[in-house]
RNA sequence: GUCCCCGUCGUCUAGCCAGGUCCAGGACACCGGCCUUUCACGCCGGCAACGUGGGUUCAAAUCCCGCCGGGGACGCCA
């Protein structure tokens, strides 16, 4: 049995998106399923449109989401030798053939037939020229013309097209670099990948692989065609569908095993688990359960699966994690223990990070401020005998979730006021706001010092009024 | 236009290949309730789908055909 070995061909010429990234996870996940090799490989041709920091966003967001490389990445522009040479050997055999025909020429053909209603390939104006190599001409692959090539996906099954529907396509333009259909070809046979992986937008590019897989005497691997992502109206996946870049997800507070496990289950579903680590995904996948329809990119699921991860990881982890995003919002970063207590108590409210940094917002300022509704509502001067008298006693209680609540519901009792009437102003006098995570866990993590000075200060807010 | 692929709750999907156990299961979202010092978390309950027409069969979400709908390919882009 041979060793698997997949790969992954972004063409650098944008940030590595939903889609993309899906297809990097499968092909992964394949190879790493069958202790195989995943290979990164650059499909840079289009010279216009490359670029080196596309190159650096899409390596960096690859390793973000944990999709290591075990070779390359390989970049096309360096193996133009490589093409050169397959190149020459398919033309001597009279496999390939040159063409002269201009782009204005084809594109004026293409419109005519498109309008007629008919097919708008190739015509093979010059198959039969026996045209030498020259300026201006390129290299096309000579397709039989009658028979049928069959695909044999690994998702679809058997998918057969017939050869009047394949033209005589482009193996080398008139500069001499390769096109995305021969340079696939002669990377996947010569990198010896044996499995191909990719968009079902590739299926009707299959069959003329095939035959240039033919026309070299080589054995192609096998393909398996998994189903597009689409925007959440049902239309191609696009900018304005909103963040699709995988490190713009990064940015907004979202964890990799959220993201990972959100695009493992679009497409491919294990029963009814819903949730998976790394190791679960690697043992389990497989292409026999991958489906064949379309899928819609659904944000809400991958909060939900974001605040799931979040919840589930170490809180001294996540306390790594959230520090750049205190930076952010222009926070101190705080001593790790306070940090963790804090942040904690935010854990089970926060669906990102980002979320987390902003409620963790109270803990970390000098002085909190207060939300105007919020102050107008609860920081009244019935207020007044009530703090004096918290500040009087919590400066003896001991500050445990236990002893603070004892104490509120003692004094509630005391006074004849609901513990809600004493809870919410004093939550506002803390936080500044009237949403925050449980009173007595906020005060024990505050700490005793923290708790009388804020409670200090409004009083004296409160008096004021 | 031609060819190819696909079609189960709003969304992701299980079930379909090996027809009955499915008046279709899970998850997200949504709605109600419980818990409760607020908001969450958690727990309980609810809403909600086999695109359509025909055929095969004792029996069809499951098999066959047509139609409709959606997507993709048809580039000297990848």
């Amino acid at each position: 049995m041979k060793t698997v070995k997949t790969r992954f061909p972004p063409s650098p010429t944008g940030h590595l998106h939903l889609g993309g990234a899906r297809t990097a996870l499968f092909n992964w996940l394949f190879a790493r399923h069958h202790d195989g090799l995943f290979v990164l490989r650059f499909e840079d041709t289009d010279r216009e449109r490359s670029r080196q920091e596309y190159v650096d966003s899409i390596r960096e967001a690859l390793e973000w989401l944990g999709l290591f490389w075990n070779e390359g990445p390989y970049f096309q522009s360096e193996r133009l030798e490589i093409y050169r040479e397959y190149a020459r050997r398919l033309y001597e055999e009279g496999k390939a053939y040159y063409c002269e025909c201009s782009p204005e020429e084809l594109e004026r053909k293409r419109k005519e037939a498109l309008a007629a209603g008919r097919k708008p390939g190739y015509d093979g104006t010059c198959r039969d020229k026996d045209l030498p190599p020259g300026p201006g001409r390129v290299l096309r692959l000579r397709i039989p013309s009658t028979g049928t090539t069959v695909v044999e996906d690994l998702i679809r099954g058997p998918v057969a097209f017939d050869h009047r529907e394949l033209d005589d396509f482009i193996l080398v333009r008139s500069d001499g670099t390769p096109t995305y259909q021969f340079a696939v070809v002669i990377d996947d046979l010569t990198m010896g990948i044996t499995h191909v992986i990719r968009g079902d937008d590739h299926l009707s590019n299959t069959p003329k692989q095939l035959l240039l897989y033919e026309a070299l005497g080589a054995e192609p691997p096998q393909f398996a065609h998994v189903p597009m992502i689409l925007g959440p109206d049902g239309t191609r996946l696009s900018k304005r569908h909103g963040a699709l870049s995988i490190l713009a997800y990064r940015d907004e507070g979202y964890l990799p095993q959220a993201l990972r496990n959100y695009l493992v289950r679009l497409g491919w579903s294990y029963g009814d688990q819903e949730i998976f680590t790394l190791e679960e995904m690697i043992a389990k996948f497989d292409l026999s359960r991958v489906s064949k329809s379309a899928a819609r990119f659904d944000p809400e699921k991958l909060l939900a699966l974001n605040a799931h991860w979040l919840r589930a990881t170490p809180t001294n982890d996540l306390a790594e994690e959230v520090k750049p995003f205190l930076k952010r919002l222009g926070l101190p970063i705080p001593e790790k223990n306070y940090l963790v207590e804090a942040l904690e108590t935010v854990k089970p409210r926060a669906r990102t990070l980002l979320e987390a940094a902003e409620m963790l917002t109270f803990y970390l300022v000098e002085e909190v401020t207060y939300e105007p509704k919020a102050a107008e509502k609860f920081l009244t001067s019935e207020m007044v005998p009530v703090f004096e008298r918290l500040i009087k006693e919590l400066s003896r209680v001991e500050f445990t979730d236990e002893a603070l609540e004892k104490l509120f519901r003692g004094l509630s009792e005391e006074l004849g006021l609901k513990l809600k009437k004493i809870a919410q102003p004093v939550r506002v006098a803390l936080t500044g706001k009237t949403v925050s995570p449980g009173l007595f866990e906020i005060m024990r993590v505050l700490g005793r010092e923290r708790v009388i000075r804020r409670l200090d200060r409004a009083l004296h807010f409160l008096r004021t009024r």
